[in-house]
DNA sequence: AAAGCTGGTTAACAATTTGATAATATGGAT
DNA sequence: ATCCATATTATCAAATTGTTAACCAGCTTT
């Protein structure tokens, strides 16, 4: 049930990338990699990371300049930057968190406390993040805030009354919504439709979604399963 | 000017407490002492520190219980706490950290690095303080404190109203405005304009911009995406 | 002072999207 | 086969937004 969390990787290692990359799929994360900077900034834009573990010395732009690029850009405010470095360096350290990283890890890297401390940044982000009513269930995010719906990464749109239709019953997955709940809930108490307005309006998400989350249940109402 | 940032640190080597606060107090920091771990948790329970520095290996409770303590009080739901040990081992940093700590720091200590690493755990804690002035997302680039706006570095020229709407959409990309949240914004509460003002501001901004970066959502409002 | 700008607002209408309904089809249960 | 609840489809009205032009106020220029 959980959110995949995207991370992506920049290093010039291919060894380095490769184990890492294994570790943090194993650990449950969703993996991009990218071989230099260029490749970091290219596919920071397209895949839209949670978290970006930067290499320092990489070719074409080291890890300082992609930083420096990312927390310039605010589409990665909330983007976790954790930098690596072969050396124990104080001076590169400070100017790494300075230039807006959250963490810095020395090589050689150790997978676990990697992995451990990419997980306690996002235990930390997560609640002030949390403000944001977002549904996930396997490839479907519901994203309250933005109105935006995702399937497998893809965003379909649904009309104001369909939106309010699936995240109401998405947001209780398994649980049977009466028609009447339906009806009070997305309509509002005071607000008389007729009995097959609801059935129309699935149709249309079932439709829009082209995967059958939406379980009918006869006599009753409807319960999202997915 | 905010309140001081309070700091409670627990060690029980004296001159690595003196060290320590002596630093963090030039850094701006109201500082609080402890020597072990008991005195450790009656201070933060006085004091509600907003970040608790503990030493692991400390007399009457070590910092692995105090971390313990701390966790399961709700009460420092917020608080950060940053674990300090002689030792660079692999396993009291992982434990350390999926007890609950925020972030793991090995001695030797180097004051700079542990303040730099303590700024950065609260800029992402408090996005508040961390108001950006510029936007930057891509080619555009909006610049509050000089009313100028950029778009692949040639600057155009908003008016007002249309800069300030702009503005708020672009602080918070992807999320959507109602239209009652933009009016209150962008005019105030008790400024009254028809309804249609809205989209002819927007319209004017789209048409200045040429590119497509605010969305319309139907019966809800608009979004900057971009 | 008159004429000319600029920015902000509005009215009027066009274009589009939406939601609700009616009519009809389907499919399972009895 | 019949009944009943739901599915489907098409259609129309209502709601919402886009667009254009006009208006007004304040300020600048002539």
């Amino acid at each position: 049930m959980e959110a995949p969390i995207k991370i992506l990787i920049a290093d010039d290692e291919a060894d380095i990338l490769e184990i890492i990359s294994f570790h943090l799929v194993k650990a449950g994360f969703e993996v991009f990699t990218a071989k230099d900077g260029s490749e970091a900034i290219e596919k920071a834009n397209s895949y839209a990371p949670d978290c970006i573990i930067l290499d320092i010395m990489m070719p074409k732009r080291n890890g300082f300049e992609v930083c420096e690029y990312l927390r310039s850009n605010s589409k990665f405010d909330k983007t976790l930057i954790v930098l690596l470095t072969a050396l124990n360096d104080e001076t590169s350290h400070i100017k790494g968190l300075e230039l807006g990283g959250d963490d810095f890890i020395s090589k050689p890297i150790s997978p676990k406390v990697l992995i451990s401390r990419i997980t306690a940044l996002f235990r930390r982000l997560q609640p002030s993040t949390g403000q944001n009513k977002i549904i996930n269930s396997n490839d479907l995010s519901i994203d309250l805030s933005q109105y935006k719906t995702t399937l497998k990464g893809v965003n379909f749109v649904l009309a104001k009354k369909e939106f309010e239709l699936l995240y109401l019953l998405a947001a209780q997955p398994g649980r049977v919504f009466l028609r009447g709940e339906i009806l009070s809930q997305v309509w509002g108490n005071d607000v008389i439709v007729g009995d097959r307005t609801i059935d129309v309006h699935i149709r249309k998400i079932r439709a829009k979604l082209g995967i059958d989350c939406i379980t009918t249940v006869k006599g009753v109402g409807y319960k999202f399963d997915y």
